[in-house]
DNA sequence: GGAGAAAGTCAACAAAGCTGACGTAGTTCT
DNA sequence: AGAACTACGTCAGCTTTGTTGACTTTCTCC
C-alpha cells in the first residue's frame, strides 16, 4: 500500500485537491473567454448577457412560451420580462397570443433578431470551433462527459433531451 | 469525396455547427451547476460571487496586492475595492501596508478567512470532484485542453504558468 | 524639489438579478 | 354560472457587481 500511495492502489491522481483547483480555475478562466466575444458584439448594440441568452433559446425552440424561457434560464419572469420588453420593442423578438390557450404568448425571432442571433453565434461557435480544433476529438468527447456530470440533475435532463434529438 | 461527405475525407463531424451548439449549451447549463453550490453557501452570509473569487485567488496566493488581483479577476479597481471592504471589515482578509512600496497593500486570509475558503472550496471540490470520478480520467484530460484552448491568450498565459508549477 | 505616474479610496450610476403585490385575461373545476 | 387557478405583464423597491470620474497618498525620475 505504501509504494501505491495514499489512494491504496487505484490510479486517482486526477481528483487530488490540486488537481480539483486546476479545473475550478480553468473553469473560471474558460467561461471568460466562451462569453468574452458575444459580450463585445451586445455591448456595441446596448445589450447584455441576459439578451443574448433570450435570443439564443427563443432561437433554438421557436414558438416557445415565455413560461417555458423561464424555467429554461432559471431567472424570475420580471427579470426575464425586462429584457423581453426591450427585445419585443426593437422589433427582434415577436411575441404571438397562443391559438389553443390564448393566456401563452408564443415567442419567435424576426428578421433582424434571426440577424443578431446569426451575428452572436457566429462569434461564439468560431471560438468553439477553433477550441476544438486544437484539442481535437478525443478531447472534445470528454469534455462534454465532464460538463455534462457538473450540471444540475434538471439541466441536464433538459440538455441530454435535446442532445441527441435536436436534428 | 462524396462517400466521405462534405468535409472530404477527415473526420470533422466534430465541427459541426450542430455540435458546436451542443457544446456551447453544455458550457452554459455546466457553469450554472458549478456556481451553484458556492452561491448557496455565499448567499446565507450576505456575500456574492464576487467575494468568492477575491477569497479564491487571495488564498491561492497569499501577500499579493490589489493591483495584481485587479487583473487577474479583470474588473475595475473600484468594483474589487468595494468587494475588499468588506471583506476586511468583516475580519475575512487582513490589509497589509507595504513595506518597500508605501502605495501598496498586501492581501490575505484570517483565520475566519480561511474557514470561509475551506467552505466554499470544499463545496466547489466536491461537485467537480464527483463530475470527474463519473466522466473518468481520459475524460478529464479532454475536459481540460478544451478548455484551456478557449482561454483568452493573456488568462492562459497566467494559468499555465500555475497549472504546472503550482506547488 | 517639482512633475507625473501608480495604488488605492469615495461617489454616483447602470445592468440584471431578486421579492412582493396586483391586474387582466383565459381556462378549468364544481 | 361562479370560484379557483394559470399565464402573463407591470409597478415598486432592493441587492450585487460592474462601470466612469474625481481625489489622496506615495513613489520615482529628472
Amino acid at each position: 500500500m505504501p509504494a501505491d500511495g495514499p489512494a491504496g492502489g487505484e490510479n486517482l491522481l486526477f481528483l487530488t485537491d490540486e488537481q480539483l483547483r486546476k479545473g475550478i480555475e480553468a473553469m473560471f478562466f474558460a467561461y471568460r473567454g466562451f462569453t468574452a466575444d458575444p459580450d463585445r458584439i451586445l455591448e456595441a448594440k446596448g445589450y447584455g448577457r441576459a439578451h443574448h441568452r433570450a435570443v439564443h433559446f427563443i432561437h433554438r425552440s421557436p414558438g416557445t412560451t415565455v413560461n417555458n424561457l423561464l424555467s429554461i434560464l432559471g431567472v424570475t419572469k420580471q427579470s426575464l420580462n425586462r429584457v423581453l420588453r426591450t427585445l419585443i420593442e426593437d422589433g427582434l423578438v415577436r411575441s404571438k397570443v397562443g391559438i389553443r390557450d390564448k393566456r401563452e404568448r408564443h415567442l419567435s425571432l424576426t428578421e433582424s433578431g434571426l440577424a443578431l442571433e446569426q451575428q452572436l453565434s457566429d462569434a461564439q461557435r468560431a471560438r468553439m470551433r477553433d477550441a476544438y480544433r486544437r484539442a481535437g476529438p478525443d478531447a472534445v468527447v470528454g469534455f462534454r462527459q465532464v460538463l455534462e456530470a457538473m450540471m444540475d440533475p434538471e439541466p441536464r435532463r433538459r440538455y441530454t433531451a435535446l442532445r441527441d434529438g435536436g436534428q
